[in-house]
DNA sequence: ATGGTTGCGTAGCAA
């Protein structure tokens, strides 16, 4: 089974690119981030007549997730838990229950973590935004150790704003104030993954300066100025069925391209 | 050079 996550920055804006990508690639399982539009606005006939089924947890203008798959989908979270006061759509989870019996279920989660820049003004060390990330960071742990708790395969995919390690910045002087880079932010990444989870892409490949994301600005994509920040986050149970993973970078170097490109791995129908 | 790009929505924010 391939499952694959990409940040498409608006879903309508990039509907020929998204379009021909599952065309080309066809994933089993697609998780998007950014579709930046609400629920009934999500362009639905042009991906079912794809073959897609999708779940959406749509929001006006900003983020916005959604699951698309070519097996039938069973939403099980929309939104993350931990704080009902949290109106923003980052986070959609379900489980893909294959009708070939061969195949084992899969629950996925689409994740768009919040950014959290600017994380510093020159009066707070640590912004309301960048407060915000911490947080959501935390929820994600916490609701993640309640998922281990059922022992099942599980892929968490999605832009997580997060570089690892200074080897996942093509200028880490330049981000080491950044939301996406400090210390706190790494510290929680850290302990997310310290639960038992694999990074899906890092199993297979431990060069640096390989990255998921290119800014639009200062020629970014032609000087391979980017960032790691999507990720493939596995339980072990689905790290058990893990057979290859990869980055898709063709989608990045197309006209009307989103500033991400879609992350990838492969898992064995089971055991 | 305090710049540059994209999307949403039509001003200014978010990334």
């Amino acid at each position: 089974m391939k499952i694959a996550t990409w940040n498409v920055n608006s879903v309508k804006a990039r509907l020929p690119r998204v379009l021909q990508w599952l065309d080309d690639f066809k994933p089993d399982v697609a998780l998007l981030q950014e579709i930046k539009t609400e629920d009934h606005s999500f362009p639905a006939l042009e991906i079912e007549s794809l073959g897609y089924k999708i779940a959406t947890h749509g929001q006006k203008s900003y983020n916005g997730v959604a699951i698309l798959s070519r097996h039938p989908i069973h939403v099980t979270q929309t939104g993350l838990p931990g704080d009902d006061m949290d109106d923003h759509a980052r986070y959609l989870e379900a489980i893909i229950t294959p009708d070939d019996a061969a195949i084992s279920p899969v629950r996925v989660a689409s994740i768009y973590l919040p950014n959290g820049n600017p994380s510093f003004d020159e009066d707070h060390p640590v912004s309301d935004k960048y407060r915000y990330k911490l947080k959501w960071m935390e929820r994600l742990t916490r609701h993640t150790e309640t998922l281990l708790k059922t022992d099942e395969a599980f892929v968490l995919g999605g832009d997580y704003n997060v570089c690892e390690t200074d080897d996942d910045v093509y200028d880490a002087k330049a981000f080491a104030n950044d939301a996406l880079c400090r210390p706190e932010t790494r510290m929680r990444f850290r302990a997310l993954l310290n639960l038992g989870l694999t990074n899906a892409f890092r199993a297979f490949h431990h060069q640096p300066h390989l990255y998921s994301y290119w800014d639009y600005q200062k020629g970014a994509w032609p000087k391979d100025n980017g960032l790691l920040i999507d990720y493939l986050l596995l339980s072990p149970e689905a790290a058990d069925r893990l057979i290859d993973s990869g980055i898709d970078k063709k989608p990045r170097g197309l006209e009307k391209a989103s500033d991400h490109t879609p992350v990838w791995c492969t898992l064995a129908p089971g055991i």
